[in-house]
DNA sequence: TAAGAGATGTTAAAGAGTGTTAAAAGACAA
DNA sequence: TTGTCTTTTAACACTCTTTAACATCTCTTA
């Protein structure tokens, strides 16, 4: 299978290039533009597969960006890179012209994440997109969102499942909350996490019947499955 | 069997050759005319299956192309490609004179998948002429419009049909409701998208005897059908 | 070690989204 | 036109996510 192509648009160079070695190295070629013009020119002679678009660029900004490259092809999937101070009712117009955006600063370990979540969404097969993972006793199925321990079966919602899904990819080590937050709910505002607290209680109880599996906080930082 | 010939009437030229590009890649011979008086001309002086116009274009616009070509063949179905701007009584009228029209901005696929339902309605087998879809045990019939398991057999109505194989485009991953919107029903308004919900029911009766068949909600984002 | 502040646990209710059924409206062929 | 099939509208039930409220825990500092 060929490799997947993301076309990147960032005018910070430093950033840029960091980004750019970091996807290189992950498996996906990469292709730099540090401004819009430029970026809509590769992308009208070029293929690619998603496209990260920063907002905040000189000549064009990533938003008119967006649009233009719609008109040509509305299927591509888009991420913004936007900065932390955008005001919500921005982020909000964002959205509709987007599949997704990530707010500056970010882990690499984050926009990978994303990345892989978008492929899986509108692809199909990525290298991680195994459906049935063990969590001790239990079998997690993540195509159809469900729980099963032996004949029961728990079904799952989609923000169940996701959190379970993140939790497992980093079983046995620690799921920092904001990182959580931040990838699930876009936002680690405290009513996010709020919320994100009742669903670790959900989880909790699903996962109650084996005993060896188990959700643990780290004060102030997250939370732990241990399986 | 000789490829489907198909007429494009696009003056954006961008837009235009990617539209081009594309429908060739799928399969469909595309002849590009970038206004209405080539366009004519070209349709004059060769065979076409299928028209697909661009109604704001300098010269000659799409609507009056249409009627043009519709009196030398009343036959052949005619696609408007028109402005999200239009208004819906403009569209009204469209819609006598044409088979079809898609509102811009659209997806590559959005398009595809209405050429191919026309298609179906006017001749039969499509490019990609795949009639017999397997969906867990069941066998999906898109040119007969049935379902069978064993030797029942359930008839599906038009929408049942589309709405099941656009659903089996996206399997195990994300179908957008907007986006299913938009494709059958041309609209994602509210009344149009508790229609669908309705449909999501019938067919979810229709595939309950294979347990391993499903079609679940994601919460505000669309469905998903494993299989 | 006791007190206080912030973090987390838990439950329930509110609001939006979805599931389901049946009747009304629309489309089509006889 | 009638009768039949398809699609939409309406009504009500149920589910998902967030918000609110209150309980408990952890860490820090006096």
């Amino acid at each position: 299978m060929d490799k997947i192509r993301i076309l990147l648009a960032e005018d910070d160079e430093n950033l840029g290039l960091l980004l750019k070695e970091y996807l290189q190295a992950k498996g996906y070629e990469t292709v730099l533009f540090t401004d819009g013009d430029h970026a809509y020119k590769g992308f009208v002679t070029d293929h690619f597969d998603l496209c990260l678009l920063d907002i905040m660029m000189p000549i064009k900004d990533g938003f008119t960006l967006a649009r233009e490259i719609r008109e040509l092809n509305s299927d591509i999937p888009i991420v913004f890179l936007t900065a932390k101070s955008m005001k919500e009712d921005v982020i909000e117009g964002f959205r509709t012209g987007a599949d997704d955006y990530i707010t500056k600063p970010f882990s690499m370990e984050e926009l990978l994440f994303r990345i892989e979540a978008i492929l899986r969404r509108t692809k199909g097969a990525t290298s991680d997109n195994q459906q049935e993972l063990h969590i001790g006793k239990y079998i997690f199925d993540t195509n159809k969102q469900e729980l099963r321990l032996g004949n029961e079966v728990q079904k799952l919602t989609t923000k169940e499942s996701e959190l379970l899904r993140l939790l497992y990819n980093h079983r046995n080590r620690i799921l920092e909350r904001n990182f959580a937050l931040r990838t699930i709910w876009m936002d680690d505002n405290y009513f996010n996490a709020r919320s994100m607290d009742v669903y670790i209680t959900k989880l909790r109880k699903y996962l109650k019947d084996d005993p060896t599996v188990e959700i643990i906080n780290i004060h102030g930082k997250g939370y732990r499955l241990v399986c």
